[in-house]
DNA sequence: GCAAAAGTGTTGTACTTACACCCATGG
DNA sequence: CCATGGGTGTAAGTACAACACTTTTGC
């Protein structure tokens, strides 16, 4: 009677949808590819696939992630369901999109090829099969708010960063031009960044100072009740 | 060969749980239940139900919702999927949650009865079956930036409400006292709501004035630009 | 020596906070 | 007439927005 209970429901399948987010050439790109399988074969389409019995939802995602990028340890946080009758044209699919924040650098270009990959800018985007657009949309509010109020941007820099690179960073997530003096202000006064001694001279004769997020102060910031804000 | 690359995957039961809100008593409250079924049987419960083939996910939780309630259309928003492995002891179980919020009023005692249902103070929850709690939290957490940042709140009551009502109604979502003074101005400033000649004389002997809140005057505000902010 | 990006402070404005007294009425 | 909750304004402090010039260095 207890298995009956459960059993005599409906199942479905289960996806776990993945916007992948990195930061290159100062614009925000999303990783998308075409997609293998009829219907809509060959169209753009986000990083995708069913999840499994022994499998979480969080796990299930994590193994697109894996799959598409071969990295682990990556910054993830749900969307949510999208569970409209008609959404997948080739069956009844509940999906669960997830966004990441991965180092578009550390991204190799022959795991692209195999799997017809490309990053393409947020503001470019075509049409995606399903509700990936949707999907899209919203994960790009949520990283907006998200990285508003907590330090979640860093996970774009492979640890050490420069300000004008984290500020241009910043200008293509809320999509809007920052005032750079007024930028400064703010991380200046919530004092959590360490100024290394090195600089990167790659995109300025001058050279910009490298810096690191510094994790122990953010904890002590937070005990004192204060809140990051960006 | 198309059919098979869908129904070669694992099939997963799904289920939407509801955390409805509803204010009563200057309290902010969530409808909760006994649970019906084994496991758990009688344990403290979210009102929760299987999704059926024909629905979609938001059909699902609205048929939850109005077998609970008898109410249509009620403002309904999603939380998230919850899906580890052992989350639900009776069997493999996605939940998908959405937070609801009710006019408590309207609530009729039989239906109550019928369900094994309570009204509880979110300050005040019993352990719940499962990962119900968190469910609640999060939804909480949500519903605290909502009402901040759209007007929401106002379906808590039957289109007409007072200040002091209103803004007991936010000080118990977000659990803090407010300033009188500071909170009429906001509103005044924005100048969304309608003053009633009619008073409400329950809660006082002098009464206090009712409002309604415009929806007309709300859609010319966001198109000017502007940003509702509570 | 010059082009190109990095770095640096001040001032006015808008918003947020703190705060205390009178009013209306039912009992 | 008094107890109870409803209603009102101002001043100080804080946060935000706007703004322009000097520095460094590779070419």
């Amino acid at each position: 009677m207890l298995q009956a209970y459960y059993d005599n429901n409906d199942k479905f399948l289960i996806a776990a949808d993945c916007i992948i987010f990195g930061f290159h050439n100062n614009e925000l790109k999303v990783l998308l590819t075409r997609r293998p399988v009829e219907p809509m074969k060959n169209e753009w389409s986000l990083m995708g696939g069913f999840m499994e019995e022994g499998e979480s939802l969080v796990q299930a995602a994590e193994k697109i992630l894996f799959r598409y990028t071969q990295q682990k340890n990556i910054y993830m946080e749900q969307v949510g369901a999208y569970g409209e009758i008609d959404r997948d044209a080739g069956g009844r699919v509940i999906s669960v999109a997830f966004y990441a924040l991965v180092q578009a650098d550390k991204f190799n270009t022959s795991l692209a090829n195999k799997f017809d990959a490309k990053w393409i800018n947020v503001k470019k985007l075509p049409k995606l099969v399903f509700d990936h657009n949707k999907m899209v949309d919203d994960a790009l509010k949520l990283l907006q708010y998200k990285v508003s109020t907590q330090p979640v941007a860093f996970h774009f820099f492979n640890d050490k960063f420069t300000l004008p690179a984290l500020q241009e960073l910043y200008e293509t997530i809320y999509q809007m031009p920052l005032d750079k003096r007024n930028f400064r202000k703010k991380l200046n006064n919530m004092d959590l960044l360490d100024k290394l001694e090195e600089k990167d001279k790659v995109n300025s004769k001058r050279g910009a100072f490298y810096y690191t997020f510094n994790m122990e102060r953010y904890k002590q910031f937070l005990d004192e009740g204060k809140r990051f804000s960006l």
